[in-house]
DNA sequence: TGGACGATCCCCT
DNA sequence: GGGGATCGTCCAT
């Protein structure tokens, strides 16, 4: 196989070493007898003694899955409508994730159109996964996968093409009012399918 | 038991 | 560029 499923030991390392690195791997999704595929495009890491991150008051809970050993999905429920999911990073205990915020289609587009098509707009390919909840809707993750390991065979990641690093960008996180100092959101220069969510200045 | 708010998105002006 | 949708979660009464 061309891109083999990334190991537990990926996830167990630095998270700001895992959001970096996580661009360029694809994300593949088992769903319905046919298979969802995108490559991440946009993260962000929420780390340990972070006030911008749910785990930042402790365990939850809510948040519980987020202090589960690196490896598995983190997904919760935000502004009564929408899902968010993130890989969770280091050992059992820690409380650290890495927010997936963006993905480039590449297999089941007509599946993500479908189920991004509630919308009354017909979504174009660049509107599909272009966003943390976006890209939810698009794979149909939801409550459901909240735990999911990441080693397992519904939902999992494998290696993509080389990033070269100098295509990677970062800037200050999207969407939060704390922790605006950090330079802790990652993008692929150029690419397309990076949300347009408005960074806060540096 | 209540209220404030949120790691967003979409539509309108 | 601004506001509304919409509800689970958490903390303060």
């Amino acid at each position: 196989m061309r891109f083999d499923k990334l190991p537990r030991s990926f996830y167990l390392r630095p998270t700001l070493a895992v959001a970096r690195e996580l661009l360029g791997k694809r994300l593949v999704r088992r769903y319905r007898n046919t298979r969802l595929i995108g490559i991440i495009v946009e993260t962000e890491a929420y780390c340990a003694g972070d006030p911008a991150s749910h785990s930042f008051r402790g365990q939850t809970l809510r948040n519980e899955v987020m202090f589960w050993k690196g490896g598995h999905l983190y997904v919760y429920f935000t502004y009564g409508m929408h899902f968010c999911a993130n890989v969770v990073t280091g050992e059992r205990g820690i409380g650290e994730a890495v927010l997936i915020r963006a993905v480039e289609p590449v297999t089941g587009i007509a599946t993500m159109k479908k189920n991004r098509s509630a919308r009354p707009r017909d979504p174009v390919s660049g509107n599909l996964t272009n966003g943390p909840a976006k890209f939810c809707q698009a794979f149909s993750i939801g409550r459901a996968q909240n735990g999911s390991d990441l080693l397992g065979d519904r939902i999992y990641l494998t290696e993509g093409d080389e990033i070269t690093r100098s295509h990677i960008l970062s800037s200050g996180r999207i969407g939060i009012r704390s922790g605006l100092d950090k330079q802790w959101r990652f993008y692929l220069d150029g690419n397309p399918f990076v949300s347009r969510g408005k960074a806060p200045a540096p």
